[in-house]
DNA sequence: AGTCAGTGTACCAGCTGTAG
DNA sequence: CTACAGCTGGTACACTGACT
């Protein structure tokens, strides 16, 4: 059943549901070898299964949390426990509780007022809402419902909620709210949900969408207006893209001793990036003088806004930007293209493309990950596929024990798993048990050769970073094979680039 | 003189991406 | 996990040159 299976993605198997006299049954194993067993109030029958996911999800939460699975259900559909009564009602306590919260925050330097005036307004707009739950549980559970599962907005609102609860229950609170009623759990992540799609992938612009729309700009225009906003977003677009700036960057930049750096500080909630030095990787910086230019502060857009704000508007009113916008490229896809080029043109690793571009390896893998890495992908599919060929072209007749009902159904289907193996053994299956050895020794071989190649990576990356950033070759040309094979010895890169393989 | 289209600017609300 | 900047999709208004 695919809600059994669903479940054990998101919670794990210890958490099984089956049918108790028309109503669902959750049986929940712990580690100890002791089981904890509850009837939910939810008719077993396949219409349900998504309110069964959510509802035992929500439990395995609390259950994490230190509750036992009798206290979670019930704190979360309240069965028997009656809801209190509330001496002043909880709605108003908990509306001032949050504007307290607020400005302790504030004036404890723990936010800058905008957060609070941008942030925080959506969540607490949602709190006076839902501000007459009869606890922290239900207030977070009904609190979460106008947000799709999984979504950013739903995790970052009940994450305020429940800081504010926490708070509300604390000394630096002066302990306002009631901790028996307003406990937060200690994870909230069986209240966020799970994401129904991924998210986009970054959309890079390739070097010719850049020149061809980089020449359609109207710098000759008539109109004087015209043609002064074309010559400076041209030049804004050039340093993006040459050097793989983020909009907001083209505003920081600083030429010392012939080299342009940027100044500008990414802050975010635990850290912040540092002022770096910017390289381009092609012919762009020489052919445009960007460097110079810049020493001479040729006049770039103002942008009192946001500079990717005006870049949008601006884009979007552009007729040869069009097709690249129903492409999904933003003013962000000069930067992606410099990931691009990074990587597919030089063949530098992760960690120099990050370093250049300013962010961790970590949320460079993240965002540009599918360009690095599509390789393994497609040879670990390969594989895999062609253990499902066989299968086609051989049938699965077989005699023995019989195969378990979803093993059955995996191989009518041609999706039999690894884990499979042993099952179709003692089913008679030897040749497709055979297939989903070999298939699963090929994927463990292509990840402990991926593994393998990340960490030797990773170490002479960490030897050669520094001097790689002194010697990345600055050509006026495209670097020739030979000059590419050179500089990646140089610092000591030995992965294959995508194309090569 | 009046109208039109293109541009810059500002603002809003809600959502998303990123840092470590 | 949390703070903050950016993105999306929208509205509004002033200004300017071109056109009628």
């Amino acid at each position: 059943m695919a809600l059994r299976d669903q479940l054990k993605l998101s919670v794990g198997s210890a958490y099984r549901v089956g049918e108790q006299r028309g109503k669902t049954k959750l049986d929940v194993r712990f580690q100890n070898g002791t089981r904890q067993l509850k009837t939910l109030d939810i008719a077993w029958v396949p219409a349900n299964s998504r309110k069964i996911q959510e509802s035992v999800e929500k439990v395995a939460g609390l259950v994490t949390g230190g509750r036992n699975v009798k206290e979670a259900y019930e704190a979360l559909f309240g069965a028997s426990i009656p809801v209190p009564e509330a001496s002043e009602s909880a709605s108003a306590l908990l509306v001032q509780v949050w504007e307290l919260f607020g400005a302790y925050k504030i004036r404890k330097n723990l936010i800058k007022e905008s957060t609070w005036s941008k942030d925080y307004a959506t969540s607490g707009k949602r709190l006076k809402e839902v501000s007459d739950a009869k606890d922290a549980f239900d207030l977070l559970d009904r609190a979460g419902d106008k947000w799709e599962a999984g979504s950013r907005q739903r995790q970052v609102s009940l994450q305020h909620i429940s800081a504010m609860l926490k708070w509300g229950i604390s000394r630096e609170g002066n302990f306002v709210l009631p901790k028996e009623r307003w406990t937060p759990p200690i994870e909230l992540k069986g209240f966020y949900g799970d994401k129904v799609e991924a998210k986009q992938d970054a959309v890079p612009l390739q070097d010719e969408e850049i020149i061809s729309f980089l020449e359609s700009l109207p710098v000759e225009s008539k109109h004087p207006r015209d043609k002064e906003a074309a010559k400076r977003w041209k030049f804004a677009f050039q340093l993006m893209a040459a050097f793989g700036l983020r909009p907001i960057e083209i505003k920081h930049l600083q030429v010392d001793n012939g080299e342009l750096w940027c100044n500008y500080i990414k802050r975010s909630g635990a850290g912040q990036t540092k002022r770096r030095r910017l390289r381009c990787l092609n012919e762009w910086a020489t052919e445009w003088d960007l460097i110079n230019r810049v020493a001479d502060d040729e006049a770039l857009p103002l942008c009192k806004v946001g500079v990717a704000d005006a870049a949008r508007t601006y884009l979007k009113r552009q007729k040869s930007w069009e097709s690249l916008a129903k492409a999904g490229k933003t003013a962000y896809s000069f930067r992606h293209g410099f990931a691009l080029r990074a990587h597919q043109q030089y063949g530098l690793s992760v960690r120099i493309a990050a370093a250049l571009m300013g962010h961790s390896t970590d949320t460079h893998t993240r965002s540009y990950g599918t360009w690095t890495d599509e390789d393994e992908i497609d040879k670990a599919l390969e594989n895999w596929d062609e253990g499902k060929l066989n299968q086609n072209l051989f049938g699965n007749a077989g005699q023995g024990v019989a195969l378990p009902a979803d093993v059955q159904l995996r191989l009518q289907n041609n999706a039999l798993l690894p884990e499979d193996e042993g099952a179709l053994r003692k089913a008679n299956l030897t040749f497709h048990a055979e297939q989903c050895a070999q298939a699963r020794d090929r994927i463990q071989s292509v990840a402990m050769e991926k593994q393998a190649r990340l960490s030797e990576e990773r170490a002479k990356a960490a030897q050669a970073e520094y001097k790689a950033f002194q010697d990345i070759p600055l050509g006026a040309k495209p670097p020739s094979p030979e000059a590419i094979q050179q500089f990646r010895e140089q610092i000591g890169y030995t992965g294959k680039p995508s194309w090569e393989n």
